[in-house]
This record gives C-alpha cells, sequence and structure tokens, in this order.
DNA sequence: AGTACTTTTGTACTCATTACAAATATGTAC
DNA sequence: GTACATATTTGTAATGAGTACAAAAGTACT
C-alpha cells in the first residue's frame, strides 16, 4: 500500500486541478504496482469511462510528471511505463518475462545514498536506478 | 581516452566478425562520448561510407549490445543512446540542453556498491543509473 | 567458378507518441 | 441563469524511431 490513498488530494497536493480523468489515472497509478503503459492505463480506465481518449491519458500522464505526481520509468526500450510511488526506489526488468518491480531501499543497500548525492556543480532533479536481467521464476524455467 | 583503442579487436573479443560497417560502428562510438543515437552514428559515418544503410546500422547495433560490446542508453525517452564504454559508470542528462554526460565511479560514491549488487535471488545482468538535472552552463543562463 | 552461408541494403510497415483543431466543460461577471 | 473567457477533453491526422522482409552483395570453402 501507498502513502496516499486519495487520488484527489495526491492531485492537489501537486498543484494539479482535479477532473474525472485525472482522477482516475492517479487512481489506477496509486493503486498499481504494474507500472503500467499508457496504452495499459487507457485499456484499464476505458470500460468504466467509455469516452475516455487515448489522448487524455497521454496529456494527463505527461501533466503528472511534470508536476511530479508521478515518475516516467525508461527501463522498458519499447514505451515508457509510469509509476504512482514517487518515493525512491529503484527498478528491476526481467529479460523473459518483461515484469517490472520495485526495489526499496531495505532490498538495495546504498540506495539511499546514490539517491540523494551531490554531484558536483550539477543540479539533480531526478534519480533512476534500474536493474536488468532475470527473475527468480523466469531462472528455474530456463537456462537463460 | 578509452581501455580499446582497437574496434577490430573489440569486436573480436566479444564474438563478433568484423565487417567494415561494423567496424565503423564500433570505431565511431569507441571515440566518441556523446552518446550518439542510431540516427547520428548513421549520419556521422555515411560521408565515408556512402553505401551504409540506416538498417544496418540498427542491426550492428543490435548485435553490439547484445554481446556487450556497447552499451544501451535508455536515459533519453525520446530514442535510444549508444555507448561504447562498457565499464560500470553512471549518465547524467540535462533537461535544458539535452546533453548526457559520464559520471564515473571517482565522481559518484557508492556507484561500486550500486553496481555489483546481489539482490536477493534476481539474476542481475545489467545495472543503469541515471541523474536527470541541470548542468552547469545550463543552470547558469536560466532561472530553472 | 559453384554452392552454401553471412551480411548488407532498400522499401514497406508498425506502433508509440504528438500536433492540432473542434467540441465540451468549467468558472466568472453581469 | 445566461453570456463570455478559459481550461480540458476528444478524435483524427501526422511524425518518427525502430523492425520485418526479401533481394542483392559479399565471403568462405570445395
Amino acid at each position: 500500500m501507498l502513502i496516499t490513498a486519495n487520488p484527489i488530494e495526491h492531485l492537489q497536493s501537486h498543484g494539479i486541478k482535479p477532473s474525472p480523468q485525472r482522477i482516475a489515472v492517479m487512481d489506477y497509478l496509486l493503486n498499481s504496482r504494474m507500472h503500467p503503459t499508457a496504452d495499459e492505463i487507457y485499456l484499464a480506465l476505458s470500460p468504466s469511462m467509455p469516452t475516455l481518449s487515448k489522448t487524455t491519458v497521454y496529456n494527463t500522464l505527461k501533466l503528472l510528471v511534470e508536476a511530479g505526481a508521478v515518475l516516467n520509468i525508461s527501463i522498458d526500450e519499447k514505451n515508457a511505463r509510469y509509476d504512482g510511488d514517487t518515493r525512491p526506489h529503484a527498478h528491476f526488468r526481467c529479460l523473459k518475462c518483461g515484469a517490472v518491480l520495485d526495489l526499496y531501499p531495505e532490498q538495495v543497500p546504498y540506495l539511499e545514498q546514490i539517491d540523494r548525492q551531490q554531484l558536483g556543480r550539477l543540479r539533480i532533479v531526478q534519480t533512476r536506478l534500474y536493474y536488468i536481467g532475470y527473475c527468480e521464476q523466469c531462472q528455474e524455467h530456463t537456462s537463460n
């Protein structure tokens, strides 16, 4: 479970006016640990919000990322993924099944230090730490 | 300057048969610190190799990455970038000018530890550490 | 110089994402 | 509440990175 359960408050605390579409996208991201793509979000919300447009999903995600309410994950070369959990954490992608998993500071020694690093005169806005390999299940089933 | 100056040896040491096109791409990556995109590589090599096809650049890059001779950098959402330096190091991208810079272990405390981490039963093949923000020059010229 | 295999090339295609302009909703002043 | 300005959403068309595919060119081996 995440810190903020309420999508409306989460939007407002990041200075975003909560429209029904924005609430739906934010709510979906706050309650998913699947790191969905824009298309997956659209497909998930369409049934209960039939007039929703894919463009709105893209626009909303852009807005949320720029406001810092959501993280953009570039671990998957094919397409962008999104994460409603903005606390510092790393991600792992399985080369076989494609799953993207969260790795929290308890599981990744030095993650906190790496995340809040001062690097010379660079002004760091965001840190991304990605691990790529084979998850437990995918190691069992293959020689790869 | 990099460890291996010779593109042919570098290819062979990764089990890749050196064709003229592969040598050209490898040579370009070994002597560039710009982290070029496939298109930038194509444009750079075209003049001296007029028959070169963009498909060949893509094919070659895929081959080089799979053989571990080159790194794929996913820090730039728009398109993939490539790095001929396969030693462990992090990358920084400037949100204003778009430059992608190398950050070596001397500049990033804990990078070595983060890179060779054992994470439970996950089998890690590659670690990617990206910092995003504003470079020195771009901070000077704006309020951002 | 002939056959099998590898590599390169060009064209056509896919598909994530964006541009754009019309339509709808929301807020505010009278 | 109704008219006007502004913000948001929507659908369609375009963009552009990357891939599929099959023909052409190159290489190796006999």
